[in-house]
DNA sequence: CCGTGCATGTAATTCGTTACATGATTCC
DNA sequence: GGAATCATGTAACGAATTACATGCACGG
């Protein structure tokens, strides 16, 4: 097993190829970005990098050796790169799909079985609030970096903004869709 | 904190919240329908029940007491009702919207960056081939089963295909975008 | 009576989280 | 020199994964 296994392993392999940082810039980068689910905490960070250098795929250059405290900058290794190479390359599978968005669609779901339509449009337009909220936002975060960012970047960031208004819209039309419906009763 | 804490936690008290069940039971759902994501391995399941009767979130009835492996059925408790509640009534938070889909983005834009525009085309079309294969998929479960659903699950569903089919869309556009666009050269 | 599916669990390991602890640098 | 920020880590804990172990029920 040559490849990095944890999301974090291989986010922190994709940001390294970029440039090397040191863990504390990772974190930054964590927080900072519309990479945010990814945690930032020492406690992930430090250990993941520990174990890509056990695994050989990061080099780490200490500054200031004598110090009690050194800091180190990591960058990747060639085994690093060729586990990176690997992952990106990897076939995109049926897993992968099916992991999206599923957490709060199982919530909505939930809502009306157990409180009933009134709690689904409850949530529903909680839901409506948050994406109206958060689309402008990543719109702003677009339009201000789109200008710097390599092709894929762009991309990948349209498809979300994309995403989450494709979202907007089926939240709509689903309150609209309750609206229409014969109210059933409360559960519970 | 009266309230079950894990993605799992939740969906097995929405899943009881419908019928009783047994720990194999919520297995096979886990495994069979669109919920497929959360583990049905027994490592998982079985603590969690134990966890939520810790917590007096569910109750058992054991069948075959004299059995040396007898059988269970898990029902919610009152407080489990509460928690389950609590918890689809909780308004939706940003950090719910940032995770959607995020884990696959990352491997496009780091495939650009590390091996260049044609692999990135690469990856989209192997993301492209299990998004045509699955979105039918969805399609042909929902036409089977929407007639027996709630108006919530079904509701879901649609938006879950309408959501695979604009991924669909997005990564065709992304295809022809990245032929348009003048080919950087091969990082690495 | 033997295999397949139903059914429940445990053990070892690994990862992430929260909270804590510590040191170095920079700017006022 | 004190505060904020940069920077690196550890400890305790909880939860998931894989692999394993066990037992019951039924059909051929």
């Amino acid at each position: 097993m040559t490849s990095g296994s944890t999301p974090l392993d291989h986010a922190i392999l994709g940001l390294l190829h970029k440039e090397p940082r040191s863990g504390y810039a990772l974190r930054k980068v964590f927080a900072e970005t519309p990479l945010s689910h990814y945690s930032d905490s020492p406690g992930a960070i430090y250990p993941a990098l520990a174990r890509l250098r056990r695994m050989g795929l990061v080099t780490a250059t200490v500054q200031n050796r004598q110090s009690l405290r050194p800091r180190q900058e990591f960058r990747l290794s060639s085994a690093g790169l060729k586990a990176l190479h690997e992952w990106v390359s990897a076939p995109v599978t049926r897993e992968e799909l099916t992991g999206a968005g599923e957490a709060i669609m199982l919530r909505f779901v939930f809502a009306e079985q157990a409180l009933g339509a009134a709690a689904a449009v409850a949530f529903l337009r909680s839901y409506e609030r948050a994406l109206a909220a958060y689309v402008p936002e990543l719109e702003a975060y677009c339009a201000a970096a789109a200008g710097s960012m390599p092709l894929g970047a762009r991309l990948a960031l349209q498809g979300g903004v994309a995403s989450h208004r494709g979202r907007l819209k089926w939240v709509r039309e689903a309150i609209r869709e309750f609206r229409g419906a014969p109210h059933e009763r409360k559960a519970g």
